[in-house]
DNA sequence: TTGTAAGCGTTATCAT
DNA sequence: ATGATAACGCTTACAA
């Protein structure tokens, strides 16, 4: 690969003038030089050595994405995680930026990689509170934080989420709308996102004077051995209800199956719901009554926000989006009025 | 953030003697000044400048994955990729090397971004034959492709890929010790992989005297406005078939949920099997019959073979990597000898 | 309009 | 065992 130096050489030109011409700062150049100069760089395809670029101008041009992990697992194997990525590097690429991916348990980690290739900006999702904390105090540039509770406010953070809790409680209030009065919801955890949607399933059971809180909240354990034991429990315990609000489609279609593969039908005499709308929510049977969120344009928003902090825009930036839902009515809820 | 140079000063020493602590390499330097570097190296939250050390090293420890796309579209909706990108970047990142992701439709932008970031090796997908060759032909370090025929024996390049005529062969060989005679093939293109199943495809009806071929090709065309006209198109053309074998588990899913929804019924009327064993082919109903892949081994895979060009390993690196597939029935396959 | 030269933070060679 | 010092390729004052 050819070097300014080398242009430089052959043309007898100095390196601020090949320099000059590859930025397009062309008024500081004689116009004869701006030809030879260019001509060279075609003949010659120059590309830039990004390293030393970066090494001088102290900036990368590089944009993390990193998603919490826990254990081995493939994040990227969920719909969801995939689709964002996608969006985020199609954002990330047309703004001029490159994206690098990691999937890390650990925020120490994340700190290494992202001070050591002195990333320009931050994707992040899964960590919580202190996680963040931890690297806002020590990585001076934007970070964007996606889906998380609690990580308000913290200087050049951005947060975007959905309307966790509204949405949950639009579903909840469809489903008791449909005549059903025994429901439960479905998660495999009570924090963050899915504490914001419990929270809004308790608000229209309240409301409606039905019977939500957490004794009616069944939790589900998949991916580790004991995955049958927690389906079978779970079909018991489904027998107290005519409905289940799921935090995921993910699990609103395990349940479909564990319990249509015991024998009990779906939505006749239990209805099931779903939250997402990934690809093929719309492809089991019944197809899942669930809640859509447009995660392509949360990855994009993510970006766009990122890049506005990073041009510093004097306007002042919004330090959180929230992004709307849609209750998508399919068939996986029986009508009890009809 | 602390450079060499200051630790270097602060010490009283010479960077050389910094840097070997920062390597290890211990026995070099006195122990004395092994324990004082690495006291200050602890305390100030040492971080190497990965541009510098990359300028300086000509090396990147970037490994780019980058995946073809045709317009705007989002590969990594597809559950394949994925989970592919998830494995890589755990083998990537496990071996100490950093990944970047990129969505291209041309190869003169891989060429860009992989010699302006001197990335030290490639992973793609999707790009076939000429383009292949001409990003070989101007990068001189490893490139593994993963998926594509036609590229095989290119210098420092390697294939992955499947067996994917023998598992359309295996496939259409069930089929038709089903009882099925009149079976179509169907995808949406009918090159590379897609042409290779398709010929597996042809091969079985052909030895069991059943005429196949480019008559019983079904093209789908999803993802434009024509889709849902397509769409049942192949619902009237399926009339004349008792199965149907189709390139992906996606499109079998959409067959099977146009079909059903027309009121034909699967696999009672006809059979419809998937290919990939994407993590939704066990969840729609009837749930897929299909082959198997380990994407998470395609993956991981594609990594250690590429490291393992890196390294130069003296012993002669296999330049071609098929991985098995395997036969999964459930129910989607009708038994009409029953 | 053009050129000189310092500097970015490392690595690596060659003395000492 | 330790230290000077050049080199990596580029950007950018500053000078001419």
């Amino acid at each position: 690969m050819i070097t300014i130096k080398e242009i430089a050489n052959m043309l007898n030109v100095s390196t601020t003038t090949v320099s000059n011409v590859i930025h397009g700062k062309t008024k500081e150049v004689s116009p004869a030089n701006v030809k030879r100069i260019q001509k060279v760089l075609k003949e010659y395809d120059y590309m830039p050595n990004i390293n030393a670029r970066n090494l001088a101008s102290n900036r990368s041009r590089i944009i993390g994405m990193v998603v919490k992990v826990s254990g081995k697992e493939n994040p990227f194997k969920d719909q969801f995680f995939g689709e964002l990525l996608g969006a985020v590097e199609e954002r990330v690429r047309s703004q001029g930026y490159n994206l690098m991916v990691y999937a890390l348990s650990d925020v120490q980690q994340v700190q290494k990689f992202i001070l050591s290739w002195n990333m320009d900006g931050l994707v992040t999702c899964g960590f919580v509170e202190g996680e963040i904390a931890y690297l806002q105090e020590r990585y001076k540039k934007p970070i964007v934080i996606i889906d998380d509770y609690d990580t308000d406010g913290l200087d050049h953070c951005i947060n975007i989420r959905l309307e966790d809790k509204k949405a949950a409680y639009e579903m909840t209030k469809y489903v008791i709308s449909c005549g059903h009065k025994e429901i439960a919801f479905l998660a495999d955890n009570n924090k963050n996102l899915d504490h914001q949607r419990f929270l809004g399933y308790c608000q229209a059971m309240d409301e409606a004077g039905l019977v939500g809180g957490k004794e009616n909240f069944l939790k589900i354990c998949p991916g580790n051995r004991r995955e049958q034991d927690n389906l079978e429990e779970l079909y018991k315990r489904s027998f107290a209800y005519t409905a289940i609000i799921c935090s995921s489609d993910y699990y609103a279609s395990m349940l479909l199956n564990a319990f249509q593969d015991r024998g009990r039908r779906v939505p006749d005499e239990i209805s099931i719901t779903g939250f997402d709308d990934v690809g093929y929510a719309s492809l089991v049977r019944p197809a899942l009554t669930t809640i859509r969120q447009d995660i392509q344009r949360k990855g994009k928003v993510a970006v766009e926000m990122l890049i506005k902090m990073l041009r510093g825009t004097t306007g002042e930036v919004e330090t959180l989006v929230v992004l709307p839902t849609q209750l998508i009515i399919r068939d996986s809820v029986r009508n009890l009025n009809e």
